[in-house]
DNA sequence: ACCTGAACACCGTTCAAGT
DNA sequence: ACCTGAACACCGTTCAAGT
């Protein structure tokens, strides 16, 4: 890729990423294309469609989503804090830029989406957590699963603009399905 | 109102039907003018925004609603299946037309959105299940936070164009997460 | 009173002309 | 090769002119 091509991919990435936190993911893209300071054309030699530009900018998005699997998968607690901590965690990451949640669930059962890699990588980190959990979660639970679930918490919290206090029973609700029923009431 | 004007809003409530069942809730409206044979003036006149025509429309949509909340009271079972029954039919109406889950559950915690009034109707008769479901669901739920849940579940499945097969597990999750802890895994 | 439809605004997308 | 930005298309919304 040429510099100056580099360059303008660069300060693509920077004013999406500006202009979606301020305004969400259905901005005007001419407004990003002029606050990066290039034509309209140039954008879409870049990136043909908003998800393609949406998957550039979500590598930070999935690498934040992982590191909160792991956390979760190592809290000193139990299985119950373990779920929770996931859960809380990726609805966090999730929810991040408005209408995020929705373009994820949506692409979690769909191999042609432009996001399919990244709605892959949060099948896949939720995916690990229900390993860790092991036995301690009810059986036949995969990550893809799981992903919907937070995905769809997620999508409410999106929607409704939820403050913590209205969050916390709904994620309870599900970690008690989430959890094996011998664990439950414990 | 005068006859004609009766009229032309009639024929734009059917077209709108039509129009948003088979395009989704943000097909183009002028479409929905041009169906109906009347100039796109007339439809702003009697609906000023989209919500207002969704809202408009959504009356049988409540009444069905109302109708599967009745149906899951009676069901003759567990508290498990009455609430499975209200799971699935609430999320059965409410998936409908595409999008309508978002905009509902957006409308539960919103009293300025045009359609407020179909989202209290939809955390109304979610509350009537919670009622009749008594001590057997987990304490301090109500009927917003039963309806928000359903709508999250119903927009996974709008998102995702998930089959049965997909939707019975995520569910059983809810289910299992609603019921009070000493009925689960009886 | 109510209706029509031309007109305007906004934004996504393309492409001829430039460097 | 890559970029620019004018041009076109689409659709939401308004409003002057009609009935």
């Amino acid at each position: 890729m040429r510099a100056d091509a580099k360059r303008n991919y660069d300060k693509l990435l920077q004013a999406a990423r500006e202009v979606f936190r301020e305004r969400g993911l259905e901005a005007p893209l001419d407004e990003v294309a002029r606050r990066a300071g290039v034509g309209a054309g140039t954008l879409y030699r870049h990136f043909p469609t908003r998800d393609d530009l949406l998957n550039a900018l979500m590598q930070a998005f999935i690498d934040r989503l992982d590191a909160a699997a792991e956390a979760a998968i190592a809290v000193d607690g139990s299985p119950r804090e373990r779920l929770l901590c996931w859960i809380r965690g990726g609805v966090a990451e999730v929810t991040y830029s408005k209408g995020a949640a929705a373009k994820l669930t949506a692409a979690l059962g769909d191999d042609e989406s432009r996001i399919a890699t990244k709605a892959a990588a949060f099948a896949q980190a939720s995916g690990r957590v229900v390993e860790a959990l092991g036995v301690d979660l009810r059986p036949g639970l995969d990550g893809v699963q799981l992903a919907r679930l937070v995905g769809g918490l997620a999508m409410v919290v999106d929607q409704g603009d939820l403050d913590e206090s209205s969050f916390a029973p709904l994620a309870d609700v599900l970690v008690d399905g989430l959890l094996a029923p011998t664990v439950v009431g414990s």
